[in-house]
DNA sequence: TTGAAAGCGCTAACAA
DNA sequence: TTGTTAGCGCTTTCAA
């Protein structure tokens, strides 16, 4: 019952044939008469063998391991959560199968476990990187020749492919239905004030503010600290107002929050 | 800079010492002189070598992957996903890393990852297992004698660690505390209708009013339908009530949903 | 259609 | 303290 280790050798012996022909019938190769196969698979059950796939990736020229790592900054933020389960349903079903860390926005512990995922050969990496990653955090890995695909948050100057959401069109969008519904006094809650995003977002505000005749002001813009703790400045009775139309879905990049006073 | 992999071989010969002194040094061994382990670690990072864990693995005679794999059910769920954060840092601190899959309530893409898991020898398994998950799910994976650990949800005849909350004792500490509180008419919303949760705490919620010398009514026991809606039956106005004290945490187990009228 | 043999990158005796 | 040698479990030519 406990951990004997079942290798090929185990059930070429038991099935009567050679290694290599288990290991034809493991790739579900052609090849292999019917019979063997359905003879290699029964014995295959019996023992409880199971594949070790280690050992094939090692021996293989082109050392596909199927596994891809997927790396995000805050799983508990929903959002993140969404994404990494939408990730996993497209991995699953090309084969594949998903390493999740969580760095919690922590660069050093970041690099940690991107380090170990490639000394484990994941073949492709897909990361949402935690609040103040570099260009330089990621150059050995994309000279490594690993695909990796930057999502959610943009990081200056890094070679990497990008999937960002526009949070400058975003905010055009967002003033503009507000300020189509009467409003004149538009708040602007962008989130943490060290990230890009935030800095697109206050862009898009106020320019989108200036499109309309508006003039922005600096009270009226909220941010929040970078331990978390929300910088509230207590301001002349605001109100909150979704900006649009909400859908669910890991798939849609999340629409910047906007305040309005009429 | 594309990946040429570089091997214990090359830095062997690059730094003038041999395959396993460079081995000695990758598992910090003691036994090196320190020039040569500070030559060596030069030439690594020089040569940008990775480790290849599978290799290792191979090897090792105790196949020590340091890899534990999480499964859950439902990671778009904050409690599950708080859940798997929280067992990332513990892991992680003890130099592990994490493997973390989602089944999403179904039995079949839990096998799926379980097996994966498997194949890439992890070394131990926490499991929030899908729904209708059942003994013989796991007769095999307990059978390997890699250890495993049930969490949140109970299987019935498994022999497995498990961590489960104990949801009678909490249905009895929220009725009693609300019966306390002057309300007599006490309803039940115990999630979905086909878990053993949902038995325990119906269970605990009966005896509870017995106990208090109320009698249970069937219409005020109200039931998620397996499909993930609501069979709400609307009933003579019901208003909500928190069932205690609130703590997040991911190490809590969340108590029962209670709700009454005065 | 199947078998024999070599070797992937690494570690673990055993020598030196 | 370091080098030599022999595999771990698998895939892959190359023959049969």
């Amino acid at each position: 019952m406990s951990g004997e280790r079942v290798t090929v050798i185990d059930i070429a012996r038991a099935a009567g044939v050679s290694k290599s022909t288990v290991s034809l019938v493991l790739q579900g190769s052609p090849l292999v008469h019917e019979e063997t196969r359905a003879k290699v698979n029964a014995v295959i059950r019996d023992l409880g063998y199971v594949y070790n796939r280690g050992a094939a990736n090692l021996r293989q020229s082109n050392s596909k391991s199927k596994i891809i790592g997927i790396v995000v900054n805050d799983l508990t933020n929903s959002f993140f959560a969404e994404l990494a389960v939408g990730v996993d349903v497209v991995v699953q079903s090309a084969g594949y199968v998903q390493f999740l860390s969580n760095t919690g926005e922590s660069v050093d512990r970041q690099s940690e476990v991107i380090a170990s995922m490639r000394e484990h050969g994941i073949s492709g990496l897909i990361l949402s990187p935690a609040r103040g990653t570099e260009a330089v955090d990621l150059k050995a890995l994309v000279a490594s020749g690993i695909p990796v695909v930057n999502v959610v948050r943009q990081i200056a100057g890094a070679k990497v492919s990008s999937l960002i959401s526009d949070n400058r069109a975003g905010m055009h969008e967002a003033v503009r239905h507000l300020a189509g519904l009467g409003h004149r006094r538009i708040a602007f809650l962008g989130g943490f004030a060290d990230t890009a995003v935030f800095a697109d977002r206050l862009t898009g505000y106020r320019e989108a503010l200036v499109a309309l005749g508006l003039t922005p002001q600096d009270e009226l813009v909220i941010s929040s600290a970078p331990r978390g703790r929300v910088a509230w400045r207590p301001s002349s009775g605001l109100c909150c107002c979704a900006s649009g139309r909400r859908r669910r879905s890991a798939s849609m990049m999340r629409s910047p929050s906007v305040s309005a006073t009429g």
